[in-house]
RNA sequence: GGUGCCAUCGCCAAGUGGUAAGGCCGCAGCCUGCAAAGCUGCUAUCCCCAGUUCAAAUCUGGGUGGCACCUCCA
């Protein structure tokens, strides 16, 4: 399996520490406010990276951190007048309940900061411990970045020695501009937790760092994980100062492997409070389907920019009908699982950095294939068995597919106007026995009305939602 | 200003040295009472210029045009 380390700028051939255990870690959303596109586009990537892995025979270990502790869920907090856990636990459950629409597994782990603590402590003891860390006189904590010879390599960054000057006159206590919190101490009655240093809050880096060495390092290895996952925007500094953290205060490094999945922007711009075009998933999901969204979103490379828009998502809708036109073709027909040697071609391409193009280029061939092979000779027991068997397989290396096909063409009807068009359906079925189009025609437009397609088959006339 | 990424058919999008995947849209046809669905066929020489090479969309240099990060951010 071949993953781009954008680090190393580079695809690589993967090899986990202790094959064939694989340790991921990717950063998760801070529970303050509704998850957004973006936030469902890392969600997705990378439970697309866990199904593959798993495809190859990889037995992954998989944790998401959930930042629980923070600035903006303080603030929203005193806003709402509400406790932070009342605001951290609606965003997280709300997290959860949208990933799962998206078809997103929940990780094997989700740590929470404010059960890291002690983990936290650990690790900024060792820094102070090491010097690579210093207080100030009100006790805030800093990592000292010039302590740390390698500061800065992850992300390819210079330091900038005019802008280094400029903000050490204008601030405080630190010895670099660079140097990040690892403490900040909290005097006044606001939120603050017990520590070591006195009272205070975490710095937003040393979570993650914590995390990892609670739950997925190992001593005596030489990476705290295979793969450590984000949003590209996290490469600097989120990820520099992490990996800043866990080198000096640990025997390894952080990982070996760093995936950055790119930005969703909508209709070309950037999605920001400032705009004011945030789209917020729970929207989205009002409007569309998980799964047409789960397509969409997994539909472009998991590294390039996604520019969503919604004429962009009813094509590639388009593409998904076709894997349930054929489920439905095939409806109701057992099989036994057989490999398949397009099942062997998508692994393949899939495993090459998550391919995705390639890989809807390949189902669209297979389903072109089967549909044609079917259209030739309708019982085709070989072909339908193999087919159900490459549905099957899509389902479950990229989660594609996993409805009843009646039931993804029909959504969003309700049964009283199911009703209707079932009885519109049958009289038309009449009027076509008796061969009188005009009325079945009309009879048609009818339904047409509703906004839905019908389709005679040989299997009788069904109706899609348009 | 610093660092980096990108530029392929009307649109979305693979391919990164050997003569351009796939999808949407469009056109023609098969099928159909007519449709829809399905199937078949047709549609690009890869932003510009120069260079390396037997051979470049793919490498190098220079343009032009987008974008990202450098502050919280998936």
């Amino acid at each position: 399996m071949q993953l781009y380390d954008s680090v190393q700028k580079t695809k690589r051939e993967f090899i986990p520490q202790e094959e064939p255990k694989v340790s991921l870690y990717v950063c998760g959303p801070t529970v303050y406010d509704d998850a957004h596109l973006g936030h469902a586009k890392s969600a997705l990537v990378f439970d697309l990276l866990t199904r593959v892995l798993k495809a190859n025979g990889f037995e992954v270990i998989y944790a998401r951190n959930i930042t629980d502790i923070d600035d903006k869920i303080i603030n929203k907090a005193k806003e709402q007048n509400k406790t932070i856990k009342e605001i951290t636990d609606f965003y997280t459950n709300a997290y959860h309940v949208e990933m799962s629409k998206l078809g997103v597994k929940r990780p094997d782990i989700e740590p929470k900061a404010t059960e890291s603590l002690e983990a936290m402590f650990e690790l900024i003891e060792k820094l102070l411990l090491s010097d690579h860390a210093y207080k100030t006189s009100n006790g805030d904590v800093y990592f000292d970045t010039s302590s740390d010879c390698d500061y800065l390599k992850l992300s390819h960054r210079v330091q900038d020695e005019s802008q280094k000057l400029q903000r050490i006159e204008s601030f405080s206590e630190k010895r670099n501009s660079a140097d990040f919190a690892l403490w900040k101490s909290v005097h006044d009655d606001g939120i603050s937790f017990e520590s070591p240093f006195g009272k205070g809050r975490p710095g937003w880096h040393i979570e993650c760092s914590a995390m990892i060495e609670k739950h997925l390092a190992k001593k005596g290895n030489k990476f705290a994980v295979d793969i450590h996952g984000g949003g590209a925007d996290l490469l600097f500094p989120h990820h520099e100062n992490e990996a800043a953290q866990t080198r000096c205060a640990t025997s390894h490094v952080l990982a070996n492997y760093w995936m950055h999945n790119g930005f969703v922007n909508i209709d070309g711009e950037k999605m920001s409070k400032s705009l004011g075009n945030s789209f917020f998933l729970k929207d989205a999901l009002k409007i569309y389907d998980g799964e047409v969204l789960r397509f969409y979103l997994l539909s472009t490379h998991y590294r390039a920019n996604f520019n969503f828009n919604e004429e962009d998502l009813l094509s590639s809708k388009k593409r998904l009908d076709k894997i349930y036109r054929l489920k439905k073709r095939l409806f109701g027909l057992s099989h036994k699982n057989e490999k398949t040697a397009f099942q062997e071609q998508l692994l393949k391409a899939l495993s090459d950095d998550l391919n995705i193009s390639e890989s809807l280029a390949l189902i669209d061939e297979m389903t072109t294939e089967i549909n044609e092979k079917l259209d030739n000779d309708a019982k085709a027991k070989e072909t339908k068995s193999q087919a159900l068997s490459n549905l099957a397989y899509i389902e479950e290396i990229l989660g594609f597919g996993g409805q009843n096909p009646y039931d993804y063409f029909q959504q969003g009807i309700d049964s009283k106007t199911k009703d209707e068009i079932d009885t519109l359906i049958a009289k038309r079925g009449e009027a076509k026995k008796a061969k009188d189009f005009a009325l079945s025609d009309s009879i048609r437009d009818e339904i047409l009305a509703y906004g839905v397609n019908i389709m005679d088959t040989a299997q009788g006339t069904f109706w899609e939602k348009i």
